[in-house]
RNA sequence: CGGAGUGUGGCUCAGUUUGGUAGAGCGCAGCGUUCGGGACGCUGAGGUCGCAGGUUCAAAUCCUGUCACUCCGACCA
């Protein structure tokens, strides 16, 4: 592999500081710039380009489920937002107000929007009077705002780009399946398009978001062992329904409540991605969202018949990848680093030697193979690479995963995985708060989930207060 | 919001202890030589030292306040 001790001597190492590792690589992969308001980040075309991915890719998996995309306002009234109890007890620390328009103090004060379900009810209410409006399947793609203390790119930031989806129907039991289905749509959103495993499991009471009956989350974990919740989706049962009068005659001619769900993914999902992927060369692209795909490195670029394959190569391979040459005149061995920090998952490399030979030289980024490959063969060599490509960032991701998870049964095994390392572990658990807050406390550890697939036939105990166990529960640091 | 740290050209920082009118490397621009793992030479541009007060003949440096950013905790997508 080669001298590497001048190499990527700017970023600090994953294994010295995690978290200073995660900035660094956010910077020079030119995902953002700050800005001169705190929290909020300025998007810059690469990073941006990977959420333009990222969002076309979500939509039409939503679109095929039915979902059908809309905009609401920026603004919800202060009272709106005040009439579901729990909801605004969540959200109330974290909201931005405005006050004044122009120099006129408003009569009533505007929250600038931190999630929309007050919205979407106050709009079902007037919109939905018959079952035959339903079900209501809205999507919308925003920004929000949540007034975050600390902050961090991607992963805690003022505002942050999202979806959510927010749905009314006519019974609980088509609400419960709309809630999973669209956890399933980012559980294989996840596996298949960003290469990342996720678990998917219901959150605990003292987790699950303001305002809803169950809320299920995908759970990822990331390089150093912690997790990071990818993407929620929540079931309300009637309650916002009876808060907001959001009612509809059904065919026996009845009046009832409608049953709602919302779901949401952020740009944190970003962070997912950086921090699942990323190595101490830089950002790590699964090749599904990279902008760049295949980046094309001239060597000796002044040569006319460099030139000529250079351009060649690049027709061909513009129908079938999404391709980029690098024509600056930096040297090539600039161009490797700075293409590696970026994430570009594939560089093909042609010189004068290889127009001679009639091959090119292909690179990948998650393993730094070296393949030399004939002119004739690039399409597909080309395709199939990617493919592993994408297939090995799935498997790494899930080894590191496993590597880095337990299942315990003594509170003193548990105590001690979490003293010396970030992992995952499964413990069974009775059900009440007491001991989950406890074990919070104690450990700074919190229940990410109660995995759906390991929920049959508990038995033994509570690995806090040791009376009978009720649920089996993943447990980790997070994010 | 609690703890710690940092603000000096685009970036990383030196200079602050002991006040004397701003430096380096990288980057950037031009020209030339280079080009298979972060090339080199020459020339050049670029800073009212985060901001606001104060002390002083004189402030990047001392004092007060304030703002921002980073990291570690508590909370969220």
């Amino acid at each position: 592999m080669g001298d590497d001790k001048n190499q990527v001597e700017s970023i600090t190492n994953m294994e010295d500081d995690f978290a200073k590792w995660y900035t660094d690589v956010v910077l020079k992969a030119d995902l953002i710039g700050y800005t001169t308001v705190k929290g909020c980040m300025a998007i810059k075309p690469y990073g941006y380009a990977i959420w333009e991915n990222i969002m076309h890719e979500l939509d039409r998996r939503f679109k095929a489920t039915g979902v059908q995309n809309v905009s609401m306002p920026l603004f919800i009234p202060e009272s709106l937002l005040q009439k579901e109890k729990d909801h605004v007890e969540g959200f109330a620390p974290e909201v931005a107000f405005v006050t004044h328009g122009g120099a006129e103090q408003l009569q009533e004060r505007l929250c600038v929007r931190p999630t929309s379900e007050t919205l979407f009810c106050d709009f079902y209410a007037k919109d939905i009077s018959s079952y035959r409006d339903l079900p209501r399947l809205y999507n919308q793609w925003c920004s929000v705002v949540r007034w975050e203390k600390t902050t961090r790119p991607f992963l805690r930031s003022r505002e942050f780009l999202w979806q959510e989806g927010h749905t009314a129907h006519a019974t609980a039991d088509e609400a419960i399946d709309r809630t999973l289905t669209m956890l399933n749509v980012y559980a294989e959103f996840c596996e298949e398009v960003l290469a990342i495993p996720v678990i998917k499991g219901e959150k605990t009471e003292k987790e699950k978001f303001a305002g809803a009956v169950s809320t299920y989350t995908i759970e990822a974990m990331m390089h150093d062992g912690k997790a990071l919740q990818s993407g929620t989706s929540h079931y309300f049962g009637d309650g916002f329904a009876k808060a907001f009068e959001i009612l509809f005659t059904d065919r026996d001619n009845i009046q009832k409540n409608v049953h709602q769900t919302s779901w949401g993914m952020s740009t944190r999902i970003i962070g997912a991605v950086i921090m699942t992927h990323g190595d101490n060369r830089g950002l790590k692209l699964p090749p599904e969202i990279a902008p760049i795909q295949v980046m094309i490195v001239p060597i000796r670029q002044e040569k006319e018949e460099v030139q000529g394959a250079v351009s060649l190569l690049k027709e061909r391979l513009e129908k079938i990848v999404r391709t980029d040459v690098d024509l600056t005149d930096k040297s090539p061995g600039y161009k490797y680093s700075e293409q590696e920090m970026r994430g570009i998952p594939l560089r093909l490399e042609i010189g004068p030697k290889d127009v001679e030979k009639g091959q090119v030289l292909l690179v990948r980024r998650d393993t730094q193979e070296k393949i030399a490959v004939e002119m004739a063969e690039v399409e597909t060599r080309v395709i199939n690479i990617l493919k592993d490509i994408q297939e090995n960032m799935y498997i790494s991701a899930k080894k590191n995963r496993e590597e880095h998870t337990y299942s315990v049964e003594a509170y003193e095994d548990f105590k001690q995985l979490f003293d010396n390392n970030n992992c995952f572990v499964r413990a069974k658990w009775c059900g009440c708060k007491e001991c989950e807050e406890k074990i919070k406390e104690e450990l700074s550890v919190s229940s990410r989930c109660m995995p759906f697939d390991e929920q049959n036939s508990i038995d033994g105990e509570c690995i806090y207060c040791g009376k009978k166990a009720k649920y089996m529960v993943i447990w980790g640091k997070a994010y």
